[in-house]
RNA sequence: GGAGAGAUGGCUGAGUGGCCGAAAGCGACGGUUUGCUAAACCGUUAUACGGGUUAAACCGUAUCGGGGGUUCGAAUCCCCCUCUCUCCGCCA
């Protein structure tokens, strides 16, 4: 959520920051103040009044301790009243404060300053390489091949268990897909400083508004219903990524200064309705319901928010390094980038049988966007309540990360190598042809 | 799912209609004393919104799990919800 001091006090800032974006959200500005306004004019009122009425009360309980009953009557039948303007006032200041609320809730992040300018993910610049596309003797096969070949993944039957969009990881499939969970997990906790957390995988709506999933993006998520009791409904979600149990761990709490940086890793599925992404377009592993994922979490001081985020990146890119995996990392230009980011990186893996990048991993810092949402703040030294940047970051989603390494290291013979720092997990140097 | 108990400031915990934004203790912070440490003593110690100010000071309003009600006035009375604990049932 913007802050409304901001918008009250650099109107043209923020129109122009979301300008950028290009999404047309600057026309709804006006709005934003023009509600702003009228929730303060009549807030002051409403609180003249209540002042006017304390005072009162306060005097008939004098009154009523001296035993001068009749003027306390009097005074009563005064601040009646008053009472009755100040119930209208109250709401007349709710609906506008709501008015207003539901607006902001849907207005995106500023982006940085320093974000390239574009209209769309054409436009995003390329920050770094690394390594180069491997080369084949023969034309590479794509992971829907290799996983029906090795039976890695049966495509039908999970389909047949839960519809279009849902993977049956079979064998040597379930068995890379657990390692690699585990290598991911191992080297962010032990490596890169991430405390390990396991959150729930049903999460509560204040976790997705928390984020800036609600309200917008409502249609992309999948609800839960109790039973049968359809009053649930509305209530809990299947969480579209740990970001959204995991940065709400700190809501509604004031950290000590000395707290920070709080570093986060967590395992989870990701489920994902893709509403609109008809078929989802892509056949195999590529665009599917649910996928496994470790994110990154970060809860920082605001003059460490850009360095920490440079340094998720390193973090995510290093699990590709690891796995010998070609890639590069974008920036994402204003106006591909998402809903509560200022600005983003992402590191897209390069998968040769599909002949194009797959994006795995994409790190974001929100800035105060999120905590402001959250009310999520930290006391400094001074005894300053501030709000912390949150950033997240993918490291990395599962299937693309699984399809990238079996594109990648498929051999001739039809088997699949496993680089060195997997083999501990996997308890193998291939998966056999 | 059934029965009961509870939710108060950073923590413990008092408070059953006005003198309560809230006793007391602990903790933390500042100071005095002190060879050092400890102890003792004094003081400070929530948040948000709004007004005000160059900025402060300052003023007001709200907040005792959340929401609604009664009342001139609610931490306190009534209703609903959430969560926690205990016992029973069921269960991986």
């Amino acid at each position: 959520m913007l802050d409304i001091k901001l918008i009250r006090e650099q109107p043209d800032h923020v129109r122009e920051r979301l300008a950028a974006r290009g999404a047309g959200d600057e026309a709804k500005i006006s709005e934003v103040l023009n509600l702003d306004d009228q929730r303060r004019k009549a807030l002051v009122e409403v609180e003249q009044l209540k002042a006017e009425r304390n005072k009162v009360s306060k005097e008939i309980g004098a009154l009523m301790g001296q035993k001068k009953l009749e003027e306390a009557e009097a005074k009563k039948k005064q601040t009646r009243d008053i009472g009755d303007r100040i119930t209208v006032l109250d709401k007349q200041v709710a609906e506008v404060e709501a008015a207003r609320d539901a607006i902001l809730l849907r207005l995106p992040n500023l982006p940085h300053t320093k974000v390239a300018l574009g209209k769309s993910a054409a436009e995003n610049p390329t920050v770094r390489t690394w390594g180069n596309k491997p080369a084949f003797s023969a034309k590479p096969k794509s992971h829907v091949e290799l996983c029906e070949q090795l039976k890695l993944v049966d495509f039908a039957r999970g389909a047949k268990l839960s519809g279009s969009g849902f993977l049956l990881y079979t064998n040597w499939g379930a068995r890379l897909e657990r390692a690699l969970i585990q290598f991911l997990l191992d080297l962010h906790t032990t490596e890169h400083g991430y405390t390990e957390v396991a959150p729930p995988y049903i999460i509560g709506r204040e976790c997705m508004v928390g984020v800036g999933q609600f309200p917008k993006f409502e249609d992309q998520a999948y609800a839960v219903q109790e039973g049968l009791d359809k009053d649930t409904m509305g209530k809990l979600y299947l969480l579209p990524t740990a970001e959204a149990p995991v940065a709400n761990i700190h809501r509604d709490e004031i950290l000590k200064e000395t707290q920070l940086p709080i570093r986060y890793c967590a395992y989870s599925p990701c489920f994902r309705a893709e509403a609109g992404a008809a078929g989802l377009g892509t056949r195999g592993m590529i665009r599917v319901h649910q996928f496994d994922k470790v994110e990154l979490i970060k809860l920082v001081k605001p003059e460490d928010g850009y360095a920490e985020l440079d340094k998720m990146v390193g973090n995510a890119e290093r699990v590709l390094q690891l796995l010998g995996l070609h890639y590069k990392v974008i920036q994402l230009c204003t106006g591909d980038m998402g809903f509560a980011s200022a600005m983003t990186f992402d590191i897209e893996v390069w998968a040769p049988g599909q002949d194009q990048y797959l994006e795995v991993s994409s790190c974001s810092n929100c800035e105060d966007f999120q905590a402001r949402r959250m009310n999520l703040r930290f006391k400094t030294e001074a005894g300053e309540n501030k709000f912390p940047h949150i950033l997240n970051g993918s490291g990395t989603a599962l299937a693309r990360l699984f399809v990238a390494l079996i594109e990648t290291h498929q051999q001739p013979d039809g088997s699949i190598y496993i680089p060195e720092p997997l083999r501990p997990y996997l308890k193998a140097d291939k998966i056999p042809a």
